[in-house]
DNA sequence: GTGGTCTAGACCACC
DNA sequence: GTGGTCTAGACCACA
């Protein structure tokens, strides 16, 4: 995996894991690989790894079985989608208007730069 | 001005003054506020404002008048507006398509919360 | 059982078995549940059961019959009950009153408390 | 400062911050000591320090003002009163009354060793 | 094996 | 000066 500069690698990691889960590679209830494992994987310390775990389980999206390891909560799916929803429609779109104003660009012509993305983007 | 948390002040600070000069509120070859009439009416330490000026001066958005004070250039606005397309174009459009997709929200809906907006964000 | 975040599991599993004691469900001499049994009636690793009997044997609280089974030891309950009184006289209750007065608790207060917690928790 | 073994220092450094605060040690709004000064003054590496602002700041007792340093909160106070009140209802509260029932305290011999701490004990 | 704590020390961005 | 991030490595409790 490679880590973009402007952020922080343990919240890079956070995203990575959630991402995981929103596309049922790592399932509800079950086991996520280990501190250990994933740092060597991601090529990082493990107190790194345990930062962004450690932030998980605030977030309730995954939590740790003592002495086994950490599991995906049951609704961390729906936990996840629901943060990035509403950050989405709070922070994101007034700031995405504002530069299409900025810009001077309406709505038709979005239309049509979407349309672009699609087809550059096509459903699997 | 409130600062968000995300962004460093001094970067802030630069988007702040590159707004003003889109929005046509300070001109072409007019003086700007000096370093401490900003710092103290945006409440932070001058040495900020310094830095965000130093990197305006690089960009060609402002020029010094040596015991005078910054200026903003005759191509300022130009500049500006170009760079923020060029930003707009190649990174936050397409994050934000990519948002659109993942949340579900079509062009439609999307109309819907453009048209709310600009009900909220009046031209002066 | 549910156990408790703040406090190892064996150590809550001690404090569980000399409880059973102090409550007369569990009587001198009497054969106490196997490691295995206790372990899969509190969904927890057998390991983690052993040690916590191992405490129990160190303490004299329970003794092991070869082939047959951990017992009862004929002074547990006094023993136990020794080592409550002990730890309450000297380190809880000097906290507990320090707590009262921090939250301005007077005795009055703590009698009606008293008498509520009673009535929620009557005696078999 | 001397450390408890029972708990780890990160929680006892929290902890010994809100005593200041109650004890009006570090008034509302003030900067408290830098990480580094705090690590130096306790004796302890300034990530254990850093932690234990990281929770402080989650619980909302301090906040940060970017290259100043750590400030308590206008309703730090509050808060934490709040918590411990909390805390000792919830949990202690019970607690106490279980051991109380167990050792066959009553209210009455209580009220006769409240009597006693608080003689030992005299307000300033 | 698992996570959790702590240290030592480096480097960075920011003010 | 301030906090924040990351690494390397040690040690421990727990299951």
């Amino acid at each position: 995996m490679n880590f973009s500069e402007n952020q922080s690698i343990y919240i890079q990691i956070t995203d990575y894991v959630k991402d995981q889960i929103l596309l049922s590679n790592w399932l509800k209830e079950e086991k996520i690989p280990s501190v250990r494992d994933l740092a060597s994987e991601l090529q990082v310390n493990p107190n790194t790894v345990m930062r962004a775990y450690d932030i998980l389980q605030q977030e309730g999206v995954i939590y740790n079985k003592r002495g086994i390891g950490n599991h995906v909560t049951s609704d961390a799916p729906a936990k996840i989608l629901e943060a990035r929803k509403e950050k989405f429609l709070q922070s994101e779109l007034p700031a995405f208007f504002k530069n299409m104003l900025l810009l001077g660009l309406g709505i038709g012509e979005l239309e049509v730069l979407y349309t672009h993305f699609l087809n550059e983007h096509p459903k699997k």
